[in-house]
DNA sequence: AAAATTTTTTAGAATTATTCTAATTTTTTC
DNA sequence: GAAAAAATTAGAATAATTCTAAAAAATTTT
């Protein structure tokens, strides 16, 4: 383990759970000034592989990468787009059932309105 | 209705369901020679406004338009790219209870290896 | 039907997120 | 410590989509 990959999983680690590339980036350079956005994307891409994060798709955002490598779920608020860890287990089987279609694996994305937000609005 | 909204609509409802713009754009420059790629993004967010067609995000490759309206999932083949209609009914209400989070709405992006590619592969 | 207003279309630039390339630097191996 | 492998950098390339401003078309008002 390189330093600077070491410092970009460090940088997840300490961090609230999720963080997408460009954030992961600007704290990473708090450290290594001279880093590059490539050299992160390149980082995150081989601790995936590792499996020591998780990287998570989204529908319309960038992409997040995630220090918790046990499945779960995000959803993304609408109003102030803070994100919410959901824990729902692995649905493939069921989707499988329901359906009928072999499902290999899936991406799901929650949109919710948080409780913050919610309040707020009333 | 103009009649380049008409065409992209019709791109859509002689199509075998789910098109991504560039490829409606293809489709209905065979008519319309003239017509430009921003033009096909303005009338599909129309027909979508308009609940004349779907909006389906994806979280790798470009967006797909629907001429089904129904609420339905997409199945991508990791192998073909071909992609398979999956009816899985509302599971909102499923999501949120498990998880205790409201959920407005959701995203389900599925990957499967379509029959025909699971033979080959054997 | 002409004038005024609104909507649509065009062309092209801008944006965003990510990947690629090739040269350089660093790290690891022998 | 030299050779080989891997990582890093800088910047270009790509892909999908949105934005902008001007021109054209359609609609509404007189």
């Amino acid at each position: 383990m390189t330093e600077k990959r070491a410092a970009i999983l460090q940088v997840l680690q300490e961090s609230e759970g999720h963080l997408p590339a460009e954030e992961i980036y600007t704290r990473a350079r708090l450290r290594y000034p001279g880093m590059v956005l490539a050299t992160v994307y390149n980082n995150l891409h081989a601790l995936e592989q590792a499996g020591l994060i998780l990287h998570i798709r989204t529908t319309d955002g960038p992409d997040f990468y995630d220090k918790t490598v046990m499945q779960h779920e995000h959803a993304f608020c609408s109003e102030c787009g803070c994100v919410i860890d959901v824990h729902l287990g692995d649905l493939a089987a069921e989707f499988e059932k329901k359906s009928g279609v072999k499902i290999d694996s899936y991406d799901l994305v929650l949109h919710t309105t948080c409780p913050n937000c919610r309040e707020k609005i009333q």
